[in-house]
DNA sequence: TCAAAACACAACCATTTGGTTGACTATTAA
DNA sequence: TTAATAGTCAACCAAATGGTTGTGTTTTGA
């Protein structure tokens, strides 16, 4: 239970796994695809990818001589509802909400 | 920036600083408070809040001979963000996040 | 059939992490 | 003044991280 929460952060930890994650989101991708970006070797990015997957937030598919990955949903509700714990603390205001979804859109 | 994000979600990839930050949510403690609960060098615990500190989670101030740490709030705030961008993507469904914060009360 | 593509795997490397200990400094209390 | 308390610091250690290369293996396309 808290190892998942663990291994959740851990994976966010890292930016070419939040960059790979950023373009999972946009559809499924083979590991070439996701190490393509990157100078980076191929297995090196199958690490990250393997990060990702052992952490719960990806899962792969093996789809002719490619591996297909897609995202998870669960595990980063889980951190998020973690996170949103102590917020609430700080901010003691539900309705800050909106105001971080508006901030949400420019960053991206 | 995202220097920023690595490390928060590197600092709460630990149970420990976890523990630690749950504790703070309860008020300002010393080092010596928050290595207490744990088998651990008071040294160890040191470098534990070091960690929280150089990411922005936590402050120190010193008072007499202890060092007092407290939270800080923004930087949750902003992983918080970065999570919620795919929580969105996922659930198409803003108003889900009630259902969230109920879950949130029975996990605390 | 045969070569290239997409990946798996083992082995290796440098750096970081999480932890320890022992000696030191500064503050407080008796 | 003296002794205990709270923390700092340097040095060290084992294990994990993030990366590489070289060598397979399987699948596809020509």
């Amino acid at each position: 239970m808290n190892e998942q929460l663990d291994a959740t952060f851990h994976a966010l930890a890292d930016p070419t796994r939040r960059a790979m994650i950023s373009r999972l989101g946009q559809g499924e991708r083979s590991i070439g695809e996701l190490a393509e970006p990157f100078a980076m070797s191929l297995w090196g990015a199958a690490k990250h990818v393997r990060v990702l997957e052992t952490a719960g937030l990806v899962t792969c598919r093996k789809v002719g001589r490619s591996q297909m990955c897609r995202l998870r949903p669960n595990p980063l509700a889980q951190a998020d509802r973690w996170l949103r714990q102590w917020e609430r603390l700080w901010t003691n205001r539900l309705d800050k909400l909106e105001a971080l979804i508006e901030q949400e859109k420019e960053s991206k």
